[in-house]
RNA sequence: UCCUCAGUAGCUCAACGGCAGAGCAUCCGGCUGUUAACCGGAGGGUUGUAGGUUCGAAUCCUACCUGAGGAGCCA
């Protein structure tokens, strides 16, 4: 009977045979011990050299890291084992010998061990996070899809600048045309809400900023809802249940994985709705209150994110930024013209902007004077402007980067272990 | 792009102007309850690269290369 280790309890008392690798092995010379993983768990299987007899006992003398094996035995439970069972193994075979496996259980550097990405994989505590992961993705595709939300794509390869600011990736695009991989979808879904009503796009973006930050890759997914008929208000209560949603997912199904990454289960607790909400005018007294160097009208910085986070128990929400700081599409303040409709969604313990988004600007003559004033080319936007000349509405949606969500949720230091091959500044291998 | 820091054995690090070392990994030997196993032994080096100062440089100076952290920008 072929067994996964997930399920082993199920085999209590039976003899099975798991398929996986060697994780670790010790030896007491009359009784092996081997830490064997499938992918599903680990579990230690126990050799005694009074079971297996002498010839298979020193076949596994020599067994290195990460040798794939099958392994038959009987399942036993054992107070002692980690995970409350073992395997009294009666034969094994080596499928694929392994040699020097170059990432041993002790230390290694950062910069080793990104080298070796697909190796360090393997390692429980990045099964763990890329684990988490799966149950975050996963939780936000349930989230839109169970409240009527279509998803739409948009594409990756695109003509010019959706936002205009931020640098893009080119890519020559057959002869003499140069495409620009997308860095947002939601000009595009600005487009698909006419059509579907309420839309969201889940896929990879690419930021050419040359920014080497723990925060910051150069590729990166993004979860992009967008609604018609919907305001500021709209979006904020939508992100709010998202956040929500996500983190009692983890909670529920990956309760496990918080543990092995030694993560403060009790703080994710507290994510409950509602989050506190402030204005941009409002944080920027707060940051002053807190002592930080700040002038009204500027963008909040790393530090200031999180000495406005390290406020609140859970993700705060800033609201109304002034116009000029947030992109050329939002809508202003009918009640303060400076500001803008818009919205971040800070993580707590410093963690730092989530998720960005706000209500629209739905009126062609602002957008046409907006794309002016930012000297923007009006012809690329010409599509654009359409949806504000046939039946134009108001609607709102936001941005939410899946890895910085996860890196809070995991509580790493670091986003490029939150997916499986981090692409940044100055590492593309493997 | 700018600022700061770091490159020494396969890995993680020590030696900070005077003999280049330890732990782990590897190999050999021992051990029937280990779980960062333990005990004994062995092999393993152009100290990132190029130049300079000095009787003498891993160590001090200059340039470059590689990487990390941060700033700006953003999710």
């Amino acid at each position: 009977m072929t067994a996964y280790i997930e399920k082993i309890a199920d085999f209590e008392g039976q003899q099975v045979t798991l398929r996986g690798w060697l994780h670790k092995r010790r030896s007491s010379g009359k009784i092996h011990f081997l830490t064997v993983r499938d992918g599903t768990g680990f579990i230690q299987a126990v050799m005694s050299k009074s079971v297996v007899g002498e010839e298979a006992f020193h076949r596994a003398d020599h067994l290195g890291q990460e040798t794939s094996l099958a392994v038959k035995g009987t399942v036993r439970a054992d107070k002692r084992a980690p995970g409350g069972y073992e395997i009294d193994v009666t034969h094994f075979s080596v499928i694929g010998e392994s040699t020097g496996y170059p990432i041993t259980n002790k230390e290694h550097g950062v910069d080793y061990l990104l080298d070796r990405r697909h190796l360090w994989i393997r390692a429980p505590r990045q099964q763990a996070i890329l684990r988490i992961r799966h149950a975050v993705v996963d939780a936000v595709r349930d989230f839109f899809n169970n409240r009527n939300f279509t998803l739409a794509d948009t594409p990756i390869f695109t003509p010019a600048a959706c936002e205009g600011t931020t640098t893009l990736f080119p890519v020559q695009y057959f002869d003499e045309t140069t495409a620009y991989l997308a860095q947002s979808g939601q000009l595009y879904n600005e487009a698909n809400i006419m059509a579907l009503g309420r839309v969201y796009c889940f896929g990879p973006t690419f930021r050419a900023e040359k920014s080497k930050t723990r925060r910051h890759l150069t590729e990166f997914w993004m979860v992009e809802p967008e609604m018609a008929f919907a305001t500021l208000e709209d979006a904020i209560k939508l992100g709010e249940a998202l956040v929500v949603t996500i983190v009692a997912r983890v909670l529920e199904t990956r309760r496990q994985e918080l543990e092995m990454l030694n993560r403060n289960i009790a703080a994710l607790e507290q994510v409950r709705a509602p989050f506190p909400r402030i204005t941009y005018d409002e944080a920027v007294d707060l940051l002053k209150l807190k002592g930080q160097q700040f002038e009204w009208g500027g963008d909040f910085g790393g530090t200031d994110e999180t000495v406005l986070a390290e406020q609140f128990d859970r993700p705060v929400v800033v609201h109304r930024f002034p116009s000029a700081i947030k992109a050329f599409y939002m809508k202003s303040d009918p009640e303060r013209p400076e500001l803008s409709l818009s919205v971040d969604f800070l993580a707590p313990e410093g963690y730092g902007e989530i998720i960005g988004g706000g209500e629209r600007l739905d009126d062609l003559d602002e957008l046409l004077a907006r794309i002016e004033k930012h000297n923007l080319p009006k012809e690329s936007f010409e599509w654009y402007l359409d949806l504000r000349r046939y039946g134009t509405v108001p609607h709102s949606g936001f941005g939410m980067g899946i890895e910085r969500v996860l890196t809070w949720i995991c509580g790493l230091e670091h986003l490029r272990e939150t997916i499986p091959y981090p692409r940044m500044l100055y590492r593309m291998y493997p």
